[in-house]
DNA sequence: CGTAGACCCTGCGCGC
DNA sequence: TGCGCGCAGGGTCTAC
């Protein structure tokens, strides 16, 4: 479900609505998630303590408490965090909540059971094994074309597959890659050692661009994404080639086409995109 | 080393 | 209507 857009989406959502408050309890029906839950570590990281701020590292979303830790939430495809008061019956595939203070419970459901939960000292977030391999923040101020361009001398893989590798650059996930490829004229199976420097440096201000109005929009609403309060998003009717395989291309005309990289649809224009 | 594919899991929509 | 199939926003491990 969600990529950059809709986790920086749920992490305004979580600032606004839950930082401040205290956890009192955390509740663990099922552990098996992509890793296995250690509720008796979510227990003692954070019970009884204030949450501080709510911030992102490529997917994963971060709340930080008290006394120097760090609640770690990742919704992998599926996944949902949202607020609801404190005695709503359970929901299917609940697999955890964090009761809080002010009588409401944070609920974590992920029916696919992709996502991880986990806790852990906010001071070694950055050599965590979950991190430490992680690329730029297209986001912030560290991407450009130059790191792009970096990443293509040490490889031969197509454009689109180096986008979604999150080694060289964190968050752009299926649907923004084809998005923004789209966007840049740039087909998806391209060598990324056929892709000039310019070329890069178009694509870098692409993806900002296109990761930056999904945000404004409130994420992609596919099926199930919402916010903390359990808004949808508005950018899935933005979406010019994700899941529009035989519609016109809203550019040129021509019929867009999917193709299978890496185990994932690509959707692109045969025309517009080179 | 870099890369492609399999795999984890449940639910949904489609064609028959 | 019921059933089987393919597909789904992610990440990790393995075999080359």
């Amino acid at each position: 479900m969600p990529e950059l857009p809709e986790v920086e989406v749920l992490r305004r959502t979580i600032e606004a609505n839950v930082v401040g408050d205290t956890v009192e309890a955390v509740s663990v029906w099922e552990r098996r998630l992509r890793e296995r839950v250690d509720a008796a570590t979510l227990r003692r990281r954070l019970a009884g303590r204030r949450v501080l701020e709510a911030r992102r590292r490529a997917k994963y979303l971060l709340l930080h408490v008290e006394a120097g830790s760090t609640l770690v939430v990742h919704l992998g495809m599926s996944g949902r965090l949202t607020l609801a008061p404190a005695d709503a019956a359970r929901e299917p595939h609940e697999h955890a909540a964090l009761l809080l203070a002010s009588g409401r419970k944070l609920r974590f459901r992920d029916p696919r059971r992709f996502g991880a939960l986990f806790a852990l000292p906010t001071a070694s977030l950055a050599t965590d094994r979950h991190f430490a391999r992680l690329g730029v923040e297209p986001l912030g101020p560290d991407f450009s074309g130059d790191t792009l361009a970096a990443a293509a001398r040490r490889r031969a893989s197509s454009v689109k597959a180096m986008l979604m590798d999150a080694t060289v650059v964190v968050g752009v996930g299926n649907i923004y890659a084809s998005e923004a490829l789209h966007r840049a004229g740039i087909h998806p199976l391209r060598s990324v050692s056929r892709i000039s420097l310019e070329r890069f440096g178009r694509l870098a201000d692409t993806i900002v661009a296109v990761l930056g109005e999904a945000v404004t929009q409130g994420g992609t609403t596919l099926n199930d994404f919402a916010d903390a309060l359990g808004e949808a998003g508005d950018f899935q009717v933005s979406l010019a080639v994700y899941d529009r395989e035989g519609e016109p291309c809203l550019r040129c005309g021509a019929g867009i086409r999917r193709l299978r990289q890496l185990g994932r649809s690509t959707y692109y224009c045969p025309r517009c995109q080179v």
